[in-house]
DNA sequence: TATTGTTATACTCTATAACTATA
DNA sequence: TATAGTTATAGAGTATAACAATA
């Protein structure tokens, strides 16, 4: 696991190690959680419609660094399925504005548990003060505001 | 830029967090790259076999995270062009070897500088101390060894 | 003119698995 | 039997661009 090999100035690189981390925990939470049939950007998704209903299709796509394109099959897959509801609002007809089902609401309540216990187990190299330090980081990488 | 909305409990996830900011930085550092057709992707390998003459194709992959199917054609490609060499080594003829050459060797001091530079910009919201900290823990969480 | 979302094509990489040559 | 690498297929997601409808 360790890099017996050199990356040379590549190992200072931020851009460089936040691609190895990610693919790390990534590639052990998608273990997981395929195990049981739960795909984790849908999961996502459902809980972002859920915590915030009427949002617009675009901007949760910007918020999650999904392509519109992509969004629009993600989207209307959901919808085919039951689990949200694409609707139009009046004061922006070019906008779509979703909303969650109950179908939807009980399948993120069903998943949740799952899935936030699958992405804390995978970061076990770190401790909660460690994690704190590291999600407060990220987050100033992503431009979000601070907790 | 700024989350706006809410991702509830994702919030608190370092999977999440890791792959946002991921896609982020390498975003703004593809945009820089791309128009100067630098691939950054065959840079790293090109740099790797550079650092570490020798080194066997499937060890390379496993650190970089790459799958094996995908590194084959990479390397392949790579080696057409005349950057990299692939030999089978006497003590175990399985293994594919891997060389820089000459025409390598200047591809990667002639991108280092543009590379590197490209993906010290790419993280403008952090100070030095703030990236050798995330430096450190994303090495935990990558499993690799400290400074 | 700009924005929101859709559609389509080409491309890259992954997930999976079968396959060979060698150990 | 296990390991190093190759090949093939299906799928996800991107890059790009053109497009319709609305602002």
């Amino acid at each position: 696991m360790a890099p017996a090999i050199s990356f040379g100035p590549m190992e200072n690189s931020i851009g460089f190690l936040l691609r190895i981390a990610q693919l790390t925990v990534s590639e052990a939470t998608f273990a997981e959680l395929n195990r049981r049939d739960v795909p984790i950007g849908e999961f996502t998704i459902l809980l972002s419609v859920d915590l915030n209903p009427g949002i617009r299709q675009g901007v949760l796509a910007d918020r999650l660094r999904i392509k519109w394109s992509s969004m629009t099959k993600l989207v209307r897959s959901l919808e085919e399925r039951g689990l949200v509801v694409r609707q139009v609002p009046p004061d922006d007809r070019r906008a779509i504005a979703l909303s969650i089902t109950d179908e939807g609401h009980a399948r993120v309540e069903s998943h949740k548990a799952l899935v936030l216990g699958a992405i804390e187990r995978s970061v076990p190299t770190l401790n909660e003060q460690e994690k704190q330090i590291l999600l407060g980081l990220l987050r100033k990488v992503a431009g979000w505001p601070p907790l």
